[in-house]
DNA sequence: ATCTCCTAACTCGTATACAAGATTGTGCCA
DNA sequence: TGGCACAATCTTGTATACGAGTTAGGAGAT
C-alpha cells in the first residue's frame, strides 16, 4: 500500500514546472498550454493535466476552461493577503515547534542561519533563497500538525516564486532579511514567544513591502519562440523518465 | 475568459461524492474505485479522476497508486490537529471580518443563530448542521483574504463530515453548541475581540472532544452490495447532466 | 485606413483503450 | 492443518482520439 502519486509522471511534470516558475525560468503571467507542455516533456496530456491541477492548488497557475492556463501574476493586494495568511499559520507553527522540540528545532534554525551567512559572503543569491525556504520549513517539520503543513503548502511555492522574481530588485536585501532570521532563531532558542511573534510579523511584513515595491517595475516580455523558451527553461536535456 | 472548471463533469462528480460523504451516505474509511464511480455516474474515468484529486486536496479521500482509494478515516490525533488548524485560521478570519465589515457580518451571524434556534425547536439536525457551516462561513466571506479562505477549504469538508458522522452521538448536543454560537455572535457584534477568541477556542475545543469521544464507538459496516449501496447513496435517479 | 465579421487555428473537456502494479484468493506442498 | 507460491482479478497510470468552446487574425465593406 503505497502513498499517493509520488512517482507518477504528473508529479514529475508538476515539479519541473514548479521549479521553472520558482527559478524565474518561466515568467509570471506567461500563458502555458497542455499540448505544449506535453510535447516538451514527451508525455501525453493526461499527466500534464494532473500536474497543472496540482499547481493550481498551490496558486502557481490559473486554469480557464477552453482557454489558456496562465502562470500566476499577483496584484499587490494578493501579495498582502498571501503574507498575512502566511504569518497567521507560521507564527502558530513556530509556537508548536517550540512546544514540541525546542532543542532540535532551535539547532536547525541556527544551522540554517549559518548557511545563510555563508551564502551572503559568497554572494550566492540562489543559495540564500533556498536557505530561506529551509528556515521557514523548520517550523513546519517540527510543529506536528499535518493540516498546518498543508496550509503552508498552499502558499509555499508562491512565496518562493516571488522571492526569486522580485527580491533581487530590492536594494539592501538580503542583509536586513538575514538580520531578521538571526534574530528569530535566537528568540526561538531562548523561548521568547511574544518577541518572536512580533519579529516574525515584522519580517514577513517587510518581505511584503519589498515584493509590492518590486512589483512596480516589471512589464515587457522577450519575444522568442515559445517552444524554444520552454525547452531551455525546463531543461529538457534532462529527460523526465 | 471564464473561470476554472466550475461546470465540468469532474466538479459535479466531486460535489456529489463530497455531499455523500458529508451526509454519511458513504461511510468513513470505505474504499472507492474510479471504475465504480464512473459507472454509477455514467461518465468516463477521466472526470472521476479529476474529482478524486479535488477531494484528496480537501482531505476527504486518500489516493494510493495502483491500489484502492479510500474515504478518509481520521484518528483522534488527526481530529485534534484538524481542530487546532481550524482555530488558528478562523480566529484570524473573524478578526479581519470585524475590522472590515462589523455591521454586515454581525447581522448575518445573528440571523444564522436565529435559524439554528428554529432548527433546534423543529429537531432538524441536518438543518442545524448546515446552519453551523453557514455560521463559520460568515467569517471567511467577510475576511477579505482569499488565502485564508482556501486554507479553510482544506478542512471545511472534513469538519462537515465529522459533524454529521459523529456529532449525533454526543449527548447534550446541540444545545451547548448552540449556546457557543449565540455567545460568539454577541461578542462579535460588540467587538469583544479577546473574549471572542477565547470563546471560539473553547467552542472548537469542545467540538474536538465530542468528535474524539464519539470516534470511540464505531466499527462494523453493513455488508450490502457495493454497487447498490453507492447507487442509493449517490442518488443516481438524479442524472448528473 | 479602420472597423466588423467570419473563419481557422488553438485550447481545454471527455471518452476510450491499453499497460502495469497491487491485491486477493486458491491450490499445492510440507 | 498451516504456510507459501502463483495466477486471476482488480486497481490505477498513461496514451490517444474526438468534440466543443474560445481566441485571434484576416478578408471584406464602409
Amino acid at each position: 500500500m503505497k502513498k499517493p502519486h509520488e512517482g507518477s509522471l504528473g508529479s514529475k511534470v508538476a515539479s519541473r514546472v514548479r521549479d521553472a516558475i520558482i527559478h524565474g525560468d518561466i515568467a509570471l503571467g506567461e500563458s502555458l498550454s497542455e499540448d505544449l507542455l506535453a510535447e516538451v516533456f514527451s508525455v501525453s496530456r493526461t499527466p500534464v493535466r494532473e500536474a497543472l491541477r496540482q499547481l493550481e492548488v498551490q496558486g502557481l497557475v490559473e486554469l480557464h476552461t477552453k482557454s489558456a492556463t496562465k502562470v500566476f501574476d499577483p496584484t499587490p493586494e494578493q501579495i498582502s493577503e498571501l503574507c498575512e495568511a502566511r504569518f497567521v499559520v507560521e507564527h502558530r507553527a513556530a509556537a508548536l515547534a517550540f512546544a514540541k522540540s525546542p532543542a532540535e528545532a532551535g539547532a536547525e534554525l541556527s544551522a540554517v542561519v549559518d548557511d545563510m551567512e555563508q551564502c551572503i559572503k559568497n554572494d550566492d543569491m540562489q543559495g540564500y533563497g533556498e536557505a530561506d525556504s529551509r528556515f521557514h520549513d523548520v517550523f513546519y517539520r517540527y510543529c506536528g500538525n499535518r493540516y498546518l503543513v498543508s496550509m503552508y503548502d498552499l502558499n509555499l511555492a508562491q512565496v518562493a516564486a516571488l522571492r526569486t522574481n522580485l527580491a533581487s530588485l530590492s536594494p539592501g536585501e538580503p542583509h536586513r532579511s538575514f538580520a531578521d532570521h538571526r534574530l528569530i532563531a535566537d528568540m526561538f532558542s531562548e523561548g521568547q514567544a511574544d518577541e518572536l511573534e512580533e519579529t516574525l510579523r515584522a519580517h514577513i511584513h517587510r518581505t511584503e513591502e519589498n515584493y509590492v515595491a518590486a512589483l512596480k517595475g516589471m512589464r515587457e516580455n522577450s519575444e522568442e519562440s515559445r517552444l524554444s523558451v520552454l525547452k531551455r527553461a525546463l531543461r529538457t536535456d534532462r529527460p523526465i523518465r
